[in-house]
DNA sequence: CGTAACCGGAGATGCAGTCTCCGCTTATGA
DNA sequence: TCATAAGCGGAGACTGCATCTCCGGTTACG
């Protein structure tokens, strides 16, 4: 009875078979994150040192793995404004979502452009959006009327600092990963209500000769 | 004498060669403001009302067009930062500065993609960059000693802040031309070094539609 | 050891941008 | 007025890139 194939269940791959859907996988996780969802089949599957008929086995299109790929990690997003929501502190709580926020999408291009452009997975996307507008806003509320955080910034801004910020981490990330931090402090120093003195920001500004370099990589 | 043609000095074009250069020429510059310097020459040629082969004609290849054009417009942004510089309050220059560099790369995306990615006119280019680094080194040192501005900044974090709210404004343009100004009002106020409240931003805050909006304008 | 499942990667297909070519049109001045 | 050099339009050649297919050969596994 066993071995009469079941339609309905899934078959377990053969072994190699099930191996390369892993390599491949890592591999596109990998180039997501490093050059944005525009990487070609071809070079994931060069990374993962198949051919890109394999690939192409696996998964019926690009479309099909950028889902398979996404489904948790657009969760792990909304836990993040969970875990700040969470915080004791009101202004704490909306720098920790800022932080995760930011971070992961300077992290991963793919989630970035998967955020932030609905080009691509629509439906997951767009549910992992609509629970994402209450905790941000109860963040940003929450923070206001602690006396923190500028009262007239809504949520309705946060897409717009998270392209901002990610934006700059993708415009340096060749030359120095975390030199984005520095912007995001600043942008966080903006944020605040009052302050009596600047606060101290997390990594030393490049020098010109890294500037260059970036606007080197930039174009041939 | 007049009739033999002088090889070296300049023959006017004929009439309606040279107003077609204009036509071509302000074809241009308005495609590469509102797209960016990747529209091809076929679509120059579309707005401009002529034939592909006309431009060709006129122009070696697209970086030449680019040349004729941006000549000026990056002279343009060094006045922008002797007029900075000349202003009697520190703080007010390099708000002037901030204001006039960012806003003319959210006017003109080609200008943008010129003064940040050394991909065309490197000579041309270079050059301004060249004139530029002390200019700016100026007034954020003079802003600095007036108590103003952070004592972190450096003058090598000016194209990450241009690329940073620029990329705001081209992100936003196609709903809201304006928008990307809060974004350089929240930023300016990261940049002070102390303040009693929040200053009040020049535009208000998109609501959820019009973001909903730009992302779907961002790629089907 | 037979065979169904799987593999690699050459190449078909489609699309987009640059630039050329040539038959036709037009400004100009003799 | 008209001969002609200068100019014009745009089809299409050429190139480069990304997606996806196909098939001869290989491999896991009962």
């Amino acid at each position: 009875m066993s071995s009469l194939p079941s339609p309905s269940a899934e078959r377990p791959l053969r072994r190699d078979a099930e191996r390369n859907r892993r390599l491949i996988l890592d591999a596109a996780a990998e180039a997501f994150a490093e050059e944005g969802l525009h990487v070609t089949l071809d070079e994931i599957a060069r990374r993962a040192g198949v051919g890109v008929g394999t690939v192409y086995r696996r998964f019926a299109d690009k479309e099909s793995l950028i889902d398979a790929l996404f489904e948790d990690r657009i969760a792990e997003v909304v836990a993040v404004a969970e875990a700040a929501l969470g915080h004791e502190d009101p202004w704490a709580g909306l720098v920790l979502w800022m932080d995760g926020f930011i971070g992961m999408q300077a992290a991963d291009q793919g989630l970035k452009e998967l955020l932030l452009s609905s080009a691509h997975g629509q439906q997951r996307v767009a549910g992992a959006r609509d629970r994402l507008l209450p905790l941000v806003t109860a963040i940003v509320e929450r923070a206001q009327a602690a006396g923190e955080l500028r009262p007239d910034l809504r949520a309705s801004d946060m897409p717009m600092l998270g392209h901002m910020l990610s934006g700059v981490a993708d415009y340096t990330r060749c030359v120095s990963p975390d030199v984005y931090r520095r912007y995001v402090g600043i942008v966080l120093d903006g944020l605040r209500v009052r302050r009596d003195a600047a606060s101290e920001l997390p990594i030393p500004a490049l020098d010109i000769d890294d500037v260059d370099a970036i606007m080197s990589t930039k174009g041939p």
